[in-house]
RNA sequence: UCCGGCGUAGCUCAACCGGCAGAGCGGGUGGCUGUUAACCACUAGGCUGGGGGUUCGAGUCCCUCCGCCGGAGCCA
């Protein structure tokens, strides 16, 4: 008999069939049982009838437990008094292994403590299921896109030395006998190297932060897609983020529509997504806050009010262009119009999920590097590989990194960034 | 790190001004052929997060420690 999976079994209406999974949830009665059967494509309804199968395949049947595995055959068929149109009338029931005790979770009103706690249990949940399709989803869109503009797929270091954006904020680890060394923050710095290699190239995988942020939108441990472009300005960089987080909103509603709905995503919300994105200078963002009466002058960064105050305004992200360049990291470009700003940008989602990207021009001049570097009292000489790119063939580029579980809050709908990772890594928490 | 909150049965929560610790769900037993968080009956289940204090008496008030939650700063 043929093994299928619940998400093909409209195609063997009428046929015998075998189905391998878990038991979600049963409903019993003498003669007739009710199995909520799930495999990991989807959910199905299985109905157990003593007369059809006799005494013993029923008490197979009746003495299952939640989450038990199970292996069912039987008949495909259309009922409209079945969630989903399609049941599964059961010939034969195979416990596979029967838990001893009561599976941890049982409703769906249990404390957010109880649920991280049994996170590995917590993932067979519906909308768990649901929201880690959308997950698939994100991220196989991202890979597409660079796919289908040729980019380089470069993978950058996770053990760092001591670079990146900030010198605080870094996970330390012991390597051997070199000493310390750091989990990465950002791929960025060895992007750059890349791209004056390849030209278009892009990366996916973890970094790490140690910020002790407790928030919504907070990961200790979370996914960057960077991408960097050589010979791209600001305008072209602000162009392929756009193009970026546009596709990723289209692939999600083309391939993961019914998942939104089942997790109660607004999806009009996703509709209205168009381009081009608003966009808006630090500079006039700021007048746009002191005239809602925030108290913020120029040259402060905004905090996670005023970031959902201005991208409240618009159906789409905005970007906020040219900030002062003390509030931004050293390798970014000054505005050769006006030295005080930077040729930058984030990038705002919508609803108040808050910056999904961080994007700049880099600095391509050596001297002007170099100074920047002493400026933010960084160490120059541990830069000294990064300072080579701008002595051999030095060209401007520019590149970005989105933060992939914000991406997925923010598509998702999520209240907290935690669902938006199978295992999240948050301040309090790294079990399981 | 700072500010605030919570911790009572396996889970989610009650318990008035300090006065006998309760319910629903889940578990067990029995019943039921169309259930959707099934339903009905019966049943077992407790060192009220740990330690200390006030009091005739503490789940309740005070101190402290632990755990978690929400927010701030910082960031994607």
């Amino acid at each position: 008999m043929r093994w299928v999976y619940v998400e093909e079994l409209k195609k063997y209406v009428g046929e015998e069939v075998e189905l391998r999974g878990w038991v979600r949830r049963k409903r019993s009665s003498g003669k007739i049982a009710f199995i909520d059967f799930r495999d990991g494509t989807g959910f199905v309804q299985v109905v157990v009838e003593k007369s059809t199968v006799g005494d013993e395949q029923f008490l197979n049947a009746d003495k299952l437990r939640l989450e038990s595995s199970v292996i069912i055959r039987g008949k495909v068929r259309e009922d409209e008094r079945a969630p989903g149109g399609v049941e599964v009338l059961a010939t034969e029931v195979h416990p596979v292994q029967i838990p001893q005790e009561d599976f941890p979770i049982q409703k769906p009103d249990h404390s957010i403590d109880y649920l991280m706690e049994h996170r590995h249990l917590w993932l067979r949940s519906r909308r768990q299921f649901h929201i880690m399709r959308v997950r698939d989803a994100v991220i196989k869109a991202i890979r597409k896109f660079y796919w289908e503009r040729d980019f380089v797929q470069i993978d950058t270091p996770i053990f760092t030395g001591a670079i990146g954006e900030t010198a605080g904020n870094l996970f330390e680890v012991d390597y051997f006998d070199y000493g310390k060394v750091y989990l990465t923050q950002t791929g960025q710095l060895y992007l750059e190297a890349a791209c004056m290699a390849f030209g278009k190239v892009y990366n996916l995988g973890p970094t790490f932060r140690a910020e002790k942020s407790k928030t919504r939108r907070h990961l200790i441990e979370f996914w960057m897609n960077e991408a960097e472009v050589a010979y791209y300005n600001h305008e072209d960089n602000m162009q392929l983020q756009e193009d970026l987080v546009y596709y990723i909103v289209q692939y999600v509603l083309e391939h993961a529509y019914d998942d939104l709905v089942a997790i109660g995503r607004d999806v009009s919300k996703l509709e209205k997504v168009q381009k081009p994105f608003p966009r808006m200078t630090y500079t006039e963002a700021v007048k746009f806050l002191q005239n809602r009466g925030f108290d913020i002058k120029w040259g402060d960064d905004f905090g996670g009010d005023e970031e959902t105050v201005l991208a409240k305004q618009f159906d789409s992200p905005v970007f906020i262009t040219h900030y002062p360049r003390q509030a931004k990291a050293f390798y970014m470009q000054p505005d050769p119009t006006n030295p005080e700003v930077v040729l930058c940008d984030d990038l705002l989602a919508p609803e108040g999920y808050g910056e999904i990207i961080g994007a700049s021009q880099r600095i391509h001049d050596y001297d002007l590097l170099v100074e920047r570097l002493k400026e933010n009292n960084l160490p120059v000489e541990k830069y000294d590989w990064y300072l080579d790119l701008r002595k051999f063939g030095s060209v401007p580029h520019s590149g970005f990194g989105l933060g992939v579980e914000r991406t997925i809050a923010w598509i998702a709908g999520l209240e907290h960034i935690r669902e938006a990772i199978p295992f999240a890594r948050t301040l309090y928490r790294v079990h399981p």
